[in-house]
Formats: C-alpha cells, sequence, structure tokens
DNA sequence: ACAAATAATGTAAACGCTTACATTTAATAT
DNA sequence: ATATTAAATGTAAGCGTTTACATTATTTGT
C-alpha cells in the first residue's frame, strides 16, 4: 500500500511538495502538479487518513450519539445531517447506545478522543444533571437535539411541541370535545413531556378542571396505545377524545377503538404527533402534527458546520436554542370533516 | 487537552507504562495501575483515536457507503449492521453517495486511506464494470448489499428476488390471472431486475405467451406506481393483476385504481414486494413480500466481523454469496381472500 | 549471600502525514 | 552582467500513540 513518501519517490520531489499538490496549497509548478498526479494515480495512492487528522487536527467527521430509537425518528433526522453535510465534503460516524450511560461514554470518546470536528447528540431521556456532566468544555461544537437549553455553551434544536399541543388540544375544544385523554410516549422523554405540558396548558386555558383530565402511560409504541386506549374506553363516562403523544400509539389507539365495536371519529376522537407515512392510509386518515424529521436533520447539520467554520468561540459560552414551528395536519380521525 | 504525556507525567511514570494500562495490555503493578487510573480520570483524559489507528493500524470502524437511497429502506438495514456491530464495540462511519462515481470514490477513500476495518458497500446501480474497478485487492474485507456476485474477493448479501417473485407470480396464476402485468422499479437497479427476471420465468413457466406481458416503467416511488398503473388501465383489455417491485409503487397503483372508479381486488389484483410498514394499513391491505431488512443488516454486520477478524485472506480469493430467503405475506389486495 | 530467572518499567523509533522555515531556482530590475 | 525579488521546492520536526527491545527491580533457588 503506497505512502506519501513512494509517490514523492515515483514523482522524482519531495514529500512536501506532494502533500501541497493533495492539498492544494502553496505553490507548486504545473509540469511539477502533473507528475505528481501521475504518480498518484499510477500507485493508487490515497492518503492516510489518520496521519492527516493527526497532524492537522481536522478530521472532516461529525460524531453522532443516538439512543436506540425508533427507525423511522432516527433514519429521517440522520439523512437530512448527513446529506447536508456531504454537501460540505463530511462525513458522520455514528455511536449508538443502549442507555444514558452509553451515550454519554461515546460522546466523550468522541470529544476527548477528537475524532470528530462536531458532535450531534440526541438525548430525549438526559436528566439535565447528566447533562451538565457532560465535558463540552472544548472547542469541538455539540448540538443537540431535544433536550432542555439550559447551560451556558450548549445548542440545542428543539420541535415546538408545546404550541402545537396547545393548538392540536384547542382544536379537540373547538370541535367541542371538554373530556380529552392524553396518552404519555415513553417516560422520561423529553418530547413526550412538552407535548403533556402543552395539553395541560390548553386545558387550563379553557378553564377545564383537573378532575376532568385523563391519562394513560405509554412508550410510543402502537402496542402501548392499543392497551392505552382500552383502559382509557373503560373509564365512565369515557373520553370523547384521545391525544397521543406519537402516531403510533394513536395508531394503536384505533384500533382498539374498532376493535370494542365503536367508530373513529364518530364516537370518540383520536389525533396523534409526528405524522409519519402511515398516518393519511389508515382508515380514518389520522390527524396529527407534521415534524419535519429531515429538514430538522439539515438545520442541525447547518447549524453545526457554522460554528465548526467560525472563528469565535461563542458556541462555548452561549445557551442557544433554535425551535422548529410544527402544523397541524386535520385529516378525519378528529370528526373536523363531520361538520 | 491531555495527552498520555500529561498523565504519564502525573503518575510518575513513562507513557508505555500508561498505555499499558489503557490497553490492558502486558504486565503492570497493581498499585502502578492504579495509580495511572487516577491520573487519567483527574485529566480526563481519552486517547487520541487518530494516533492510535496510526500506529496499530486497527480503527475498529466499519465504513458504509450507500447512494441516496429511500428512508425507510435505508435506515432499516443501517440500523441492523449499527447494532450488531456496536455490540462488538465497533462504530460505523458513513459515506453516502449521490451518483455511483461518488460512490466509489468514497469506497476508495475509506479503503486506502485505511480508516476503516470494514467496508459495507450497498451498490444496487452499479455496473459489473464498475464492481470491477473497486480496489478491494486490499486486507480490508468489504460486503456488498444487492449487487451480482461475479468477482473474486468478492461477498455479497442479496435477497432471493428471483424466487420470491417467481412465487408471487405464480400464486396469482393459481388465483386465475394471466394478464399479469410487472411495474418496473429504477432503471439498471439490481433488486428490480431480479424481481422482473422471476415475473417472466413464472410467466414463462406457465407457458404464458410473451405478448400477453404487459409492463410499466416505474422508479420506486409512490407517484410513478400511480402513473404506471393509469398508463396499464388503458391498455385493451386490461391486465386482470398488477406485480409492481416495490410496495410504495403499488400503494400508488391502489390509489390510480381507485381513482380510475374501478376496486382492488375485486376489478383488479395489486401486489407488491418489501412489506413497509404502512402496507397493512392501507384498505385493501396489500399482498407483498416481507423483505427482513434489518436483519439483513445484522447479517451483513456479522458477516463482516467475522471476516475482519479472521487470520485468513480467503476473503480475497473467493466469490461468496449469501442469499436471503423471503415470505410472502398475503393480504386482501390479491383476492385470494375473496376465494 | 549471591546468582539466575522473572516481573516491571523505560527508551526511543516509527506509524504517515503536514508545514514552518530554509534553500535553490527563476524572473525581474538596474 | 549583476543584484534583488519572487517562485518553487526541500528539510526535518512533530502531531500522539504503540511497542520491540533494553534496563532495572524483584523474586527465587542454591
Amino acid at each position: 500500500m503506497a505512502t506519501i513518501v513512494d509517490v514523492a519517490k515515483l514523482a522524482g520531489f519531495s514529500t512536501a511538495t506532494v502533500s501541497r499538490v493533495i492539498n492544494e496549497t502553496g505553490k507548486v509548478k504545473i509540469t511539477t502538479r502533473r507528475k505528481v498526479l501521475n504518480a498518484i494515480k499510477e500507485l493508487n495512492f490515497s492518503p492516510n487518513i489518520s496521519a492527516q487528522i493527526l497532524q492537522s487536527k481536522q478530521s472532516k467527521i461529525i460524531g453522532m450519539v443516538f439512543p436506540d430509537a425508533s427507525s423511522i425518528y432516527f433514519s429521517e433526522i440522520i439523512r437530512g445531517i448527513i446529506n447536508l453535510v456531504n454537501k460540505y465534503g463530511f462525513q458522520i460516524i455514528i455511536g449508538s447506545a443502549h442507555d444514558e450511560e452509553e451515550e454519554l461514554k461515546t460522546a466523550s470518546r468522541f470529544l476527548n478522543g477528537r475524532t470528530v470536528d462536531g458532535l450531534v447528540m440526541m438525548a430525549p431521556s438526559l436528566t439535565n444533571e447528566e447533562l451538565f456532566n457532560i465535558p463540552i468544555n472544548h472547542n469541538t461544537p455539540v448540538v443537540f437535539i431535544s433536550v432542555p437549553p439550559e447551560k451556558a455553551g450548549m445548542t440545542t434544536v428543539v420541535l415546538d411541541n408545546f404550541n402545537s399541543a396547545i393548538k392540536m388540544t384547542q382544536h379537540l375544544i373547538k370541535l367541542g370535545h371538554r373530556r380529552i385523554a392524553f396518552i404519555h410516549g415513553s417516560p422520561h422523554n423529553y418530547d413526550s413531556k412538552r407535548r403533556y405540558a402543552g395539553y395541560l396548558k390548553a386545558l387550563e386555558n379553557e378553564g377545564i378542571p383537573e378532575s376532568l383530565k385523563l391519562e394513560a402511560e405509554g412508550n410510543f409504541t402502537e402496542d402501548s396505545g392499543y392497551k392505552a386506549c382500552q383502559q382509557l374506553l373503560k373509564t365512565e363516562p369515557r373520553p370523547t377524545a384521545i391525544f397521543a403523544a406519537n402516531d403510533a400509539m394513536a395508531i394503536g389507539a384505533i384500533e382498539a377503538v374498532k376493535d370494542s365495536g365503536l367508530k373513529v371519529p364518530d364516537n370518540i376522537a383520536i389525533v396523534g404527533f409526528d405524522d409519519i407515512s402511515t398516518s393519511q392510509y389508515i382508515t380514518p386518515a389520522l390527524t396529527t402534527v407534521r415534524v419535519p424529521l429531515y429538514e430538522m436533520g439539515q438545520l442541525v447539520g447547518k447549524t453545526l458546520l457554522q460554528k465548526i467554520n467560525s472563528d469565535s468561540k461563542e458556541h462555548l459560552t452561549v445557551a442557544e436554542q433554535i425551535v422548529i414551528p410544527l402544523e397541524i395536519i386535520v385529516r378525519e380521525s378528529c370528526g373536523a370533516k363531520l361538520k
């Protein structure tokens, strides 16, 4: 496997000259350049990337640390990031993690091992304490997805869960619903908490008493939505609408209503959140909040590249939050079209 | 940022001793080890990964080169690979590519730059000539997904598209269909070609003449399936069944049939391939071939790790193909349950 | 007590590249 | 023709680690 020394020998120049040709730095005579490029081609030479990183202290690699997440949520964000950073010659290295401890370890390895020029952390279940322990007081910028932005030096990109959940709950209220149930996502999940907070705020704004609020635990899976709905259908009087913290649970809830002999939205309205591709196809089609995951990924990638390329160290001292506005998609499952 | 020299100084030992502690190689007295670990903790030291790779010539990183692909297909395979290799302490670096030339360039950079211990290439549209030009005569093993296995040193993992397409076509024939149309996926796509070959083989086996075969071009998208179906519905006499090379096009085709005033499966049967999550929810639910993408990813990961860890250089001289058997999922859209 | 064997630790070269500074070559001004 | 300036290219240190070989410390056998 050829090295730069081999190329230099074949071309008849020094390794510095070869390096200048490879990296297009400094001045190199045209005839010299041609000879070097010919030698590179003849030897099928590619520079050793580790040696380059070690010497230049830049890797053109972005690290991404994710919890094991649902495939669709995971893939759309990562696709957005990949397609954005690839355009600028960056690559992505992935550390997926089974739990928060492993996630922090992987992040630390990426940052302190200086493998990456920037890091994306998707940490929907990390606590503030865990976030405070991440050693981010380094030159490497980090962008977080879906975590509360309370620490200097943190840049976070979050969905506008709160206001969108308010709007969705208001939408149900406007359709006449007063007995609206909420199905929670995974415990400790940031997105789920924010959606629940919006739901509560809307009820409060409407003067609907706490005693009327209904809720059930889920974990973002269709099966948990099915079971949560079964549980809610048993309460007397039963809810007239159900707001699930994500679409998979809403889809499960619709199945549970069908299996109980009732009809959506005639007997009970059901709405979800995130607008997975399936949601427009089920019967009835699901009313939901569209979450632009791909675009979110692109924004995360763009934000991180801006920080990587910036000479400023402001990202080390300023807390920054980017909130992505969301859009309600009204379909059949809320019953809006019945009236 | 601390280096191993700093740790050595604080601990009172040489860098070699610190390296022995970090890597758990050679003999180190227990008291020495404790002192070194304390120094590592105090300085929050992580080894520089590029320096380690340069020196040890191992990276514990697997490269993955993908074309821009549909999110679901892309994500399930990659999730399978990530979860498998993470268990063995490996990480994934992704080079996505917009076209075949960029894909080959990225693969060459990964292999010759010695960034990765192994490479996964998903290359459904590469020609054999392009494949032959990949410089894989190196120590780094490569596993290909969805390409024809005709070169020494190539290991490929492919779906059993051919036999599954035969079975699906036979299923339609058994339901009484003789005028069966086929909607192609993207031009030059390996999977699409193999599915079409299976469809042709089944017609041939049944003695159905070439003049009766019907086909339309698609590109794996729902919209292309819609348009291809519209085109097929105009032929007289029209097909009694449509076999789309993937589910997205089948879903589009079902929409086109509905929009034409006809009914699936009463007036025309429609089947697909790959069993995306949506397919069970649409009305009628789609008959399709289940493609275990996640498991395929895990098998690819496992196969590659075996080659990385193997002392044998057989992977450089032997062509190997792993064929994944598939399963037909009979739902409503083929009309089997009407009879 | 001393020699031999083993454990523990240190020295320093090397992995492959980049680049600051030095040297040589070529072009320009007088 | 010669001096000055600029272009082009070379030298070699160093990025941070690992590890073969060397040295020192410790343990064991006689």
